[in-house]
DNA sequence: AAGTGGTCTAGACCACCAT
DNA sequence: TGGTGGTCTAGACCACTTA
């Protein structure tokens, strides 16, 4: 019915591609585990018939996207959420001296519910399935800072419990892949000011009516498949929002 | 003195970082303009008396990087800040309907100052040299949503007039790239939630007090050398900052 | 010493663009 | 038709980690 030979569609596309798309149906299917190590890049050459050549300009696609870690002599790795690791790189609350700190992360609030239309929408679900939702408070260097409202489909998280919330040791997106196999790869926020709320404000300890930066993010897995919806509201007071726009040199 | 020896700097570095730094330097001196073909990778690779693989990857970086644009057929191209090309790369505020308008800029002052100390910092200046100060109104879809107040060292931009970012065709890093051969490449933002100052409220048309979302923005060129300073002032009632962490799949 | 990823080569062939 | 970038190969050698 379609036009299938317009241009920028290629019939056959890239041999490389098609290793990439290998790779992702491997870490999907968890034939490739989190923290493991996938097999040396000659045996996957090997495997599949291609050159090594191949198989690494597949690799640097994955490790560009931050799935895959390579470490000289030792091998190739799947990424995993430690708190050193991959914190940093979707938490960007920083105090306004610059200086990483590790937030603590204190339960406040653990339901489930139903997905309203909206919620629906953007987790890819139906309008009334059942979702989870979490309110965290965190504290950088001992001040409540942040208010997170998560928002999870309850049918991707199977048995989650308020205790796995309660007493973590590492982060909520290790907790997610560790308990629950879901990878959180990318994200994506859209932040604007506004005035908090009065619960909001109480928990932060801020006046009725000050000014909080609200970032809403959408956390997207390795099939780019929507895991999270994240509302978080940040006393900007002393802290900011940091990013960058283009690589370092 | 020091010790040289130690791991992770390696005494010669790979071949393809050098072309790389070679790339740079042919760049920053204007032997390659902006819009214009740098010479091909078979020719660059007899050049150097390299292989043309080594080309490549060191061409791979720069074009990661946003300062090098292939085209297959025509040739490798050298990156410019046309409107519809980099703008949306660095302005980042959507309505909230995600849909990418063009702001209309509309100058309000221009003035020439001494640098304060914060100021002198950030632009790698000396306290008390002279800067040129803007300020801007951007439009979205008819409405005045942002103010843009810019701090530029005089000494990287001689002869800098009010006229010309009066009546500008194109962006403001244009003009940069066209007038002075100054090239932005990257950015770093810091985000906060603040209350609007009573000019900028005015200029905003919000009342006192509201909250707006405060963007400090460090542009920086092809050495990482600082550029511009950038203070936006966003009303972030029907508008929002769109930010994504991770490459797309 | 064995195994891993990192660099580099010298080519072949393809897809695309201009003329 | 000639020139460009894009893909792919089959190796060699190096740097690093681990045992």
């Amino acid at each position: 019915m379609t036009d299938t030979t317009s241009p920028g569609v290629p019939l056959t596309a890239p041999l490389y591609k098609e290793l990439v798309r290998q790779m992702r149906d491997a870490l999907g299917s968890g034939e490739w585990k989190p923290g493991e190590a996938i097999p040396a890049e000659r045996r996957l050459a090997d495997r599949w018939g291609v050159s090594i050549g191949t198989v690494r300009k597949a690799i640097d696609e994955l490790v560009a996207a931050n799935i895959l870690i390579r470490q000289q002599g030792r091998g190739t790795f799947v990424a995993t959420h430690t708190r050193d690791r991959m914190l940093f790189y979707f938490f960007h609350v920083v105090p306004e001296d610059g200086a990483k700190v590790y937030p603590v992360v204190r339960l406040v609030s653990f339901t489930r519910g139903k997905a309203d239309r909206g919620e629906a929408d953007h987790l890819a679900i139906v309008s009334g399935d059942t979702v989870v939702r979490i309110r965290n408070l965190l504290e950088l260097a001992g001040d409540p800072i942040i208010v997170d409202d998560l928002v999870l489909a309850a049918a991707r998280f199977p048995g989650m419990t308020e205790r796995q919330f309660r007493d973590r040791p590492s982060t909520i997106y290790n907790l997610y892949q560790d308990a629950f196999g879901v990878s959180v790869v990318r994200t994506k926020e859209r932040l604007r000011a506004r005035t908090a709320e009065p619960d909001v404000a109480a928990l932060l300890g801020m006046p009725r009516g000050a000014p909080i930066l609200e970032i809403r993010r959408i956390a997207l897995g390795l099939a780019d498949e929507p895991i999270e919806l994240r509302t978080s509201r940040v006393n900007t007071q002393h802290h900011e929002y940091y990013a960058e726009i283009g690589g370092a040199p």
